[in-house]
DNA sequence: TTTGTTGTTGATAATGATTACTAAAAATAC
DNA sequence: GTATTTTTAGTAATCATTATCAACAACAAA
């Protein structure tokens, strides 16, 4: 599935205003990323990036996820299957497919006034959170009852 | 902060039950984590046991938080910081401050209901879910307004 | 208790992901 | 254009975790 392809010269322009470079392989890198809503590993990115730039160096490939990600032009997720890559910097959840181990994205109004329930107590100044699901989606639902997988590869 | 020590016979049995050996180590490093509600990481039980089992391997270490977490003597998570083992597999969810770093439990009370939202929708099927929040905790607030750090060392 | 079987350990090598390093190349400023 | 500053590619190094395996310890049958 493909979402829509971010503008260049909108993010140039904004990686301008950041005083980031724009080099053909960090813009290349932010549009892969852009371009799925896989949730894609860095190893991933490094693949796709390839088609385009074969010469690509997965320590760019690294420098740039984490950069792009300090600086907001996307977001970086730490799970039980590693770190991954998300284009889409808008508040959302995830449902993870324990079978499949695909991760879908989950408008955030389901679990809107969690934050501020929990801020109330304990001095805590919340700023953040995050909610995580696991299941099993209607893909693997259908597909039959097998139990969930141990070992996911990492895409 | 020092939690209930478990009860060494009552493990004892349970470990048994699941067909797992009493060994010396086995019973040492569930105890380090039931003893702490720090939220340690495998580096952390393995200082802690060598106290008492000098001559402890790091590999049996990891082995057993593995297998304990498998069999559901404790749970393992993985967030930004790395993997983590925490004692109490009570359902509830955390809160990390982004400041110090220290994992803080929450009651699940303020999350209940979260799942059931969000079952009806896109034939998920839910078996799961984990909430965790981000922000300063009491005595960071306190200590003044530094920013908060990137570099956490892992305990 | 002795003995036999089988699971577990300690030591260390191997792996996989990520980061550090650096000379060369590219981007930007003048 | 030339000068200045960043970034890159390639690769070595690091870090966390896992695999391997001979020696050992736990358990149970005798
Ligand atoms: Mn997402
Ligand atoms: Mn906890
Ligand atoms: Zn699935
Ligand atoms: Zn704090």
């Amino acid at each position: 599935m493909i979402t829509k392809n971010t503008s260049a010269p909108a993010v140039d322009a904004t990686l301008r205003a950041w005083g980031l470079r724009l080099t053909r392989q960090r813009r290349i890198i932010l549009e892969v990323v852009h371009a799925t809503d896989a949730h894609p590993t860095a190893a991933f990115v490094y693949r796709r990036v390839r088609r385009r730039l074969p010469r690509v160096s997965l320590a760019t490939v690294y420098r740039n996820l984490r950069r792009l990600a300090a600086e907001g032009f996307l977001a970086e997720r730490a799970d039980p299957s590693g770190v991954r890559f998300d284009g889409n910097t808008a508040p959302h959840d995830h449902f993870t497919c324990v079978a499949c181990g695909r991760i879908y994205d989950v408008p955030t109004r389901a679990t809107r006034g969690v934050r501020a329930r929990i801020a109330v107590r304990s001095g805590f100044e919340v700023l953040n959170h995050r909610v995580e699901f696991y299941g099993r989606c209607g893909a693997c639902r259908r597909q039959g009852g097998r139990s969930p997988v141990k070992g996911q590869r990492r895409s």
